[in-house]
DNA sequence: GCCAACGTTGGC
DNA sequence: GCCAACGTTGGC
């Protein structure tokens, strides 16, 4: 099994609104980077874990668990010329962009912020969200990485 | 709003 | 295949 960092930015869709969807599941949809594309496709799988983190926002950090509720699929939002992402370039027959759906399991306990999770840095070294200039929207997560921030959420707050 | 860093595009 | 220009991301 492996661990995911997937971020949002929480005034387009957030923890919460995940936890209110039904069934608490959510297409993950709109990417559109060859790289996530690819982790998609090869590397994540239903059953995988992922932190919940969001970006561009007064606070960002990781704000919770959700498990990765389906394989990658054809993102049907490519082929709708009335959505943002729209991509006039893929065809249904060979479609170019992928999703997967995602599950809300919890939120933290408390969010574990950007400024606290970089004062650990040393523990955390190779940890994608820290790297200067890492924009992708989904990294890998080493297991014991995963393992130390949830350690963080239960340290009492910095 | 600024700006650094990265991805993509397109001319050559 | 190179690389400049442009667009986007995302922290601050």
């Amino acid at each position: 099994m492996a661990y995911w960092l997937m971020k949002s930015e929480p005034d387009c869709f957030s923890i919460d609104d995940l936890a209110k969807r039904p069934k608490q599941t959510a297409p993950w949809d709109g990417v559109r980077n060859y790289q996530v594309r690819n982790m998609f496709r090869d590397n994540m799988k239903e059953g995988d874990l992922a932190f919940f983190y969001h970006s561009s926002c007064p606070e960002p950090g990781i704000y919770g668990v959700m498990e990765i509720a389906s394989n990658g699929y054809p993102d049907p939002t490519q082929f709708d010329p009335k959505q943002d992402h729209y991509d006039a370039g893929s065809k249904p027959e060979e479609p170019r962009w992928l999703l997967v759906d995602v599950k809300f399991q919890r939120k933290l306990k408390r969010p574990v912020l950007l400024p606290e999770i970089r004062t650990h840095e040393a523990k955390l070294v190779g940890l994608r969200i820290l790297e200067k200039g890492s924009r992708l929207s989904v990294t890998p997560v080493k297991k014991e990485h995963w393992d130390y921030i949830l350690k963080l959420e239960n340290a009492k707050a910095p």
